[in-house]
DNA sequence: GCAGCTTTTCAACAGTTGTTGAAAAATCTG
DNA sequence: CAGATTTTTCAACAACTGTTGAAAAGCTGC
């Protein structure tokens, strides 16, 4: 019987290790740089069985995204919730809105595999690719990113949407450059900044960014 | 007589028009996303004249690549002197150094044509490409860039270099998502924004960097 | 052990890919 | 115009692509 169309497929061992390695290959080399048999060699699979599973090599690709991505997305919804739970009738600060955004996908990569890693760095490929990337990134992300708008809006009082947007295209182009993780901050800082430590580019991002969203969207009160 | 290696071939129509339609699927669908025979067929040519003038399909490439970049150091380098002429022993502010960073990307795209917009997205697609497109960025712009981070070590006394080379890494992070120009932004924001007004996105990128650099950085004089 | 599944492999298909050698057309040079 | 050079096309190549139908292997309940 060929793939069903969104019925879920029970997991095997060796489907598994099909969307493993697509997410690997995928996310390094991009859609059109990684061919069925690659993938299928990486499995130690026939290339058949990526096609019995999953259909086209398309939809093996949205199997790829969407695997971990409702996972991310209740993370990150937890997250705002718990810091506007704790932080009373004022709402959170921007640093905690932001922390709230990032500090989930520090989390994410620290299972000890490097699953998430490659899935994050796929996110980054898509959120590049112009056009049929922007419509893969605003199906799956879009409601939740307008939570954390939201969250700002009162953050924030007095900021046009207008900007408030575009702080958030910031926010978004710093984080996806970093996911993507190619290594060009290691070779152009001689060393000093390593793009596989996370945690350090979170811990420089979150002031950097709650300052320039200050910056433009007026701060609280002042200005 | 096959393809030079380095030497300058003359320029003839349907060399420019190979290159330019290049530039321009190349920047669209990536290296592996783009067949030499769309190349030629965009182009109206046969497709070994591709091979003819430029070698291998990964030539061409560096061909497009290569052949704006050149003008592009040398106007961010201009911008950079020429604000530090006018600002006598101080030396420049960080806006003034980040506007000259950006404003000769908006110059570029000023002239009438697409190329440049094409050139642009190619420039963001290959910073997003894990390993080799590191490699290709840091021989092309490390240089020029340092410049640009020199600067802004005058202009940030007390600045670690850490904390200057990770705030240049969200700069260049929120510059490659606004030159890949992925519309993203606009369905996010409803129409609000739209990422092909390059010059409101450096209208709110520079204060909002030059306020991430100077919180991360050390303000000049206080904390 | 055997019938009824699902999972996996085998073998092959039609189409496309980058690349190349030789022919043809265009351009330059005298 | 004739000859030499460069530019462009034509035709073909071997290799590789995604996809599929049928056979084989594995599994489950009896």
């Amino acid at each position: 019987m060929p793939a069903e169309n969104s019925a879920k497929k029970p997991a095997t061992a060796k489907r598994d290790r099909i969307l493993d390695v697509a997410e690997q290959l995928f996310a390094e080399h991009g859609y059109d740089g990684v061919t069925l048999r690659q993938i299928a060699s990486g499995a130690r699979v026939d290339v058949a069985l990526a096609s019995y599973h999953f259909g086209k090599k398309l939809d093996l690709f949205n199997a790829v995204f969407e695997r971990r991505s409702a996972y991310l997305n209740e993370a990150r919804h937890e997250a705002l919730r718990r810091v506007q739970e704790s932080s009373g009738e004022a709402g959170p600060s921007v640093e905690q809105i932001i922390e709230a955004f990032l500090r989930p996908l520090e989390l994410a990569q620290e299972t000890g595999d490097d699953g998430w890693r490659h899935y994050l760095a796929l996110v980054a490929y898509i959120n590049n690719s112009p056009y049929w990337g922007r419509r893969m990134m605003s199906k799956m992300f879009d409601n939740l990113v307008n939570e954390f708008i939201d969250a700002l809006r009162v953050a924030l009082p007095g900021a046009s949407d207008t900007d408030l947007y575009w702080c958030y295209h910031n926010m978004s182009g710093a984080l996806t450059l970093t996911l993507a993780d190619t290594g060009r901050i290691d070779a152009l800082s001689g060393g000093l900044c390593s793009s596989s430590d996370f945690e350090a580019a979170y811990d420089h991002m979150i002031p950097f960014m709650a300052a320039g969203f200050r910056e433009l969207c007026g701060s609280d009160g002042s200005r």
